[in-house]
DNA sequence: TATAAGATTTACT
DNA sequence: GTAAATCTTATAT
């Protein structure tokens, strides 16, 4: 079942980032269908988080779709070329987002073979852009809510049982100081 | 108006 | 290991 807005709309990004682990992300573009089990996520905690975009209640174009309500997408162009799915969470002017670095793919995995020109599994999924590439999302889905029937999330009940969860300090962001170091990232990884 | 840097990936040396 | 690709935003002149 798909998970419903309310369950964007708490404060605790931190804690949502790590719920999210394990549900599944579906994208419907152009008609096209795919799926993956979400299995990396960084929280940005908004104002106070000298990584995000929002910090110091910074609010431009770019940044003005993570002030608006959870429960919707904020997709931006980094680099120049590579888009990144964020989830925004918390009310209305809280910047919250959580930050999906990665998924499991499970549904449509030959159309995310085309949209990435990759002839191996391996590689299809395992970095923000790469997996953005992949499901076909771009700047087109920034600000959608998830139940607009182009991109939701699912709890497809997901067996966690033969992961862990790894927690650890998030990626990319070396210029946030000492809130680079944050726990803020949650990954899925295999029980040995 | 101009310049610098970025929540990255890929290819090449 | 280093660099190129490539464009938007933010900060500066």
């Amino acid at each position: 079942m798909r998970l419903a807005q309310s369950y964007f709309l708490s404060d605790n990004v931190v804690a949502i980032a790590r719920n999210l682990l394990g549900k599944e992300l579906f994208t419907n573009i152009d008609g096209k269908i795919c799926s993956g089990i979400i299995s990396e996520t960084e929280a940005y905690e908004g104002i106070t988080d000298k990584a995000s975009h929002a910090y110091g209640n910074r609010r431009t174009k770019r940044t003005e779709t993570m002030y608006k309500e959870g429960g919707r997408t904020y997709v931006y162009l980094c680099y120049g070329m590579h888009h990144l799915l964020n989830i925004v969470t918390a009310k209305e002017n809280t910047p919250h987002a959580v930050l999906i670095r990665g998924i499991i793919p499970n549904s449509g995995i030959d159309i995310m073979f085309k949209r990435t020109n990759k002839k191996k599994l391996t590689n299809i999924s395992n970095g923000p852009a790469k997996m953005s590439k992949a499901l076909g999302i771009t700047t087109d889905l920034d600000n959608t809510l998830l139940d607009d029937n182009k991109i939701w999330i699912e709890d497809s009940n997901f067996p966690l049982s033969g992961f862990e969860i790894i927690v650890g300090k998030r990626i990319g962001i070396d210029y946030a100081q000492e809130d680079a170091l944050l726990p803020y990232r949650f990954l899925l990884a295999n029980k040995k």
